[in-house]
RNA sequence: GGCCCCGUCGUCUAGCCUGGUCCAGGACACAUCCCUUUCACGGAUGUGACAUGGGUUCGAAUCCCAUCGGGGUCACCA
């Protein structure tokens, strides 16, 4: 099989979950290779042995696999019956960890003998001595060559590197300019001296990124490289080795990075944050550490430590956040799968982070929504944006609701059961529970008011539990108000439901209206909310008729009771 | 601080390359109104931006320069 003219490449390293900035990369490489009719590769560039997890790689294919990003190449994931990755030209294995004795040190060793990589032994210690000086000095740090100098012949270098002395190999960097052809932000000139003798093989072994990014996208065939501008910095050190070795360069594309509205990074800290900052207002509101600590099952001294931001522990902010019934921010595409989002949205709204297709609607609105086949079809780097963006949670919520409220009724149960099944089991167990009708008549009430299948399935808590309690205002004004007139209508209203021979809305509905005209009731309000009430214990349910049919005959008759008998 | 990147409504952006059709268009958010038995959905309307200052030009959001502002990066992490 010849290998294909374009092939671009995600690499994420394994250390934590697939970031949403990670899955727009991962997206953008993927649909230019697809509109390129080209290759796309996944690599797990795990050579930071201490952090790596095959967990994490798992779980980062899995978040790819769920968004729709599927690999043509790369580490293979079983994923709904089907591979996803595999090896067709032979130029793996995918994982960095697997290609150091094959790949990276003969390479390595090939840069020595041409005298274009030599052997260092000072200590990160010594160093970071050297580099603090140079710090308060207000100088630039440089690393000086010394190694470089002191084992000045060839030979004498490769005899260090066999005698097991602790050392590390650095790049002879190069002393003329170096231009870096990006097509989103043009070329970017580095001038001679910028770069210093950087690391390539790190004392245990392992090569370090740079070193086996530059290797691996030649080996693997890499023709585009699209990634975060933070990695802008580090590509002229990448075309400096590519030229040490002969290899041509990939075009690049750095693209705008993603922050929180406020300006800050979205990172997983922002978990603790909002965590601590919801733990710091329960005992500013009187609440005790200690009992707190206990509830959670947290040291208490533990807990203190949080709260300090001594650390930013996942699990403390986790456990906080379900006590306290705070939602944390969702950082990770995890996140947001759990939380109940569409694959479609997110991608979607990612997509229009930092891409545009810059077209027009027949009513000469932009065009804004679209789908992964569209971008396959429209992509192209020259519509990549320079500038960084923030991410607004509210605008992609709006287009998860779009994407969900457009399901027909059948698909949405589907997949609000497919998310529960996978994020909330025993509400899975309940909704599997339901015959066709009362499915069909559940999804009405809840779509048009629920943004994500988690909304959906708190917005019909009330139907699986009865109140656990009655707000105490809206017993006050809608059921003890006006001598009880709530009360009163709820008592007439129970013994209207009681003689109706069927139960479905339109029936229902007729029922209300009579109640409410039959107490010369200006509008069925007042009636309404003492329902609501009596159904839910709030004054917000979907429409009356609606969540009574849910409810069925028995059921709306005993709460209705049950509201009636605890409150007279 | 050195080096590098960027600067259009609160946010994401269209327009910029190829100056006039832009007293700058769309989306989300926000506000008001309509619909309505609540909450939503839906419909309508509105508020709101070319960072600043100089050029070039008959004409600049668009070209040039400077200033200011934001960001990235300075590891044996990626």
């Amino acid at each position: 099989m010849p290998a294909p003219h374009v092939v671009t490449r995600f690499a994420p390293s394994p250390t934590g979950h697939l970031h949403v900035g990670g899955a727009r990369t991962a997206m953008f490489c993927w649909a230019f290779a697809r509109r390129m009719q080209g290759s796309f590769v996944l690599r797990i560039e795990d050579t930071d042995a201490a952090r790596s997890s095959d967990e994490s790689a798992r779980g980062i294919m899995e978040d790819l696999a769920w968004l729709g990003i599927h690999w043509d190449q790369g580490p293979t994931l079983s994923w709904q019956g089907k591979a996803i990755g595999g090896d067709p030209y032979h130029v793996g294995p995918f994982s960095q960890a697997q290609r150091v004795k094959t790949h990276y040190d003969p390479h390595i060793m090939m840069l020595v003998e041409k005298g274009l990589a030599y052997p260092a032994t000072e200590s990160s210690e010594e160093l970071e001595v050297e580099r603090k000086k140079a710090t308060a000095a207000k100088q630039t740090y440089r690393y000086n060559r010394a190694s470089y100098q002191r084992i000045a012949s060839v030979a004498d270098r490769i005899k260090l590197i066999e005698s097991g002395e602790p050392h590390v190999i650095r790049f002879f960097a190069p002393s003329g300019p170096i231009v870096v052809k990006d097509q989103v932000l043009g070329d970017v000139k580095i001038a001679p001296g910028e770069l210093d003798d950087f690391v390539i093989r790190k004392a245990d072994g392992l090569p370090t990124y740079h070193f086996a990014v530059v290797v691996d996208d030649q080996t693997m065939g890499i023709t585009h490289v699209l990634r975060a501008q933070e990695h802008l910095i580090n590509t002229p050190r990448h075309v400096a080795l590519q030229q040490a070795f002969g290899f041509r360069s990939p075009i690049y594309g750095h693209m705008p990075l993603i922050f929180n509205t406020d300006g800050s990074k979205m990172s997983k800290r922002d978990k603790a944050k909002t965590a601590r900052k919801a733990l710091a207002d329960a005992i500013a509101k009187g609440g005790d550490a200690g009992q707190l600590a206990a509830k959670l099952a947290i040291l208490p001294t533990e807990l203190d430590a949080f709260l300090r931001a001594d650390n930013d522990s996942l699990d403390t902010a986790e456990r906080i956040a379900r006590h306290l019934r705070v939602a944390l921010p969702e950082i990770e595409v995890a996140d947001f799968r759990e939380a109940g989002y569409s694959p479609q949205a997110i991608n979607n709204f990612l997509a229009l982070l930092g891409w545009n297709p810059g077209m027009k609607l027949p009513d000469g609105k932009d065009l804004e929504r679209f789908d992964l086949a569209f971008l396959s079809e429209h992509f192209s780097i020259e519509r990549i944006g320079k500038t960084n963006g923030k991410f607004d949670r509210k605008k992609l919520l709006s287009f998860n609701g779009d994407v969900l409220s457009a399901m027909a009724d059948d698909a949405y149960f589907e997949a609000w059961r497919a998310w529960a099944t996978a994020c909330e089991p025993e509400f899975a167990s309940k909704l599997a529970s339901l015959d066709a009708a009362t499915r069909a008549l559940l999804v009405g009430a809840v779509k048009p008011r629920a943004k994500t299948f988690r909304e959906a399935t708190s917005a019909c808590a009330f139907v699986f539990a009865r109140p656990a309690s009655y707000d105490v205002a809206a017993v006050e004004k809608h059921l003890r108000a006006n001598d009880g007139q709530g009360l009163t209508l709820l008592r007439a209203f129970s013994g209207a439901l009681d003689k109706l021979p069927t139960f479905d809305a339109p029936t229902v509905h007729t029922a209300i209206e009579a109640v409410a005209t039959a107490h010369a009731l200006p509008n069925p309000g007042a009636l309404a909310q003492a329902t609501r009430i009596a159904l839910t214990g709030t004054t917000v349910s979907p429409g009356l008729d609606v969540s009574l049919a849910l409810l069925g005959k028995a059921e709306s008759l005993a709460r209705i009771q049950a509201c009636v008998v605890g409150h007279n």
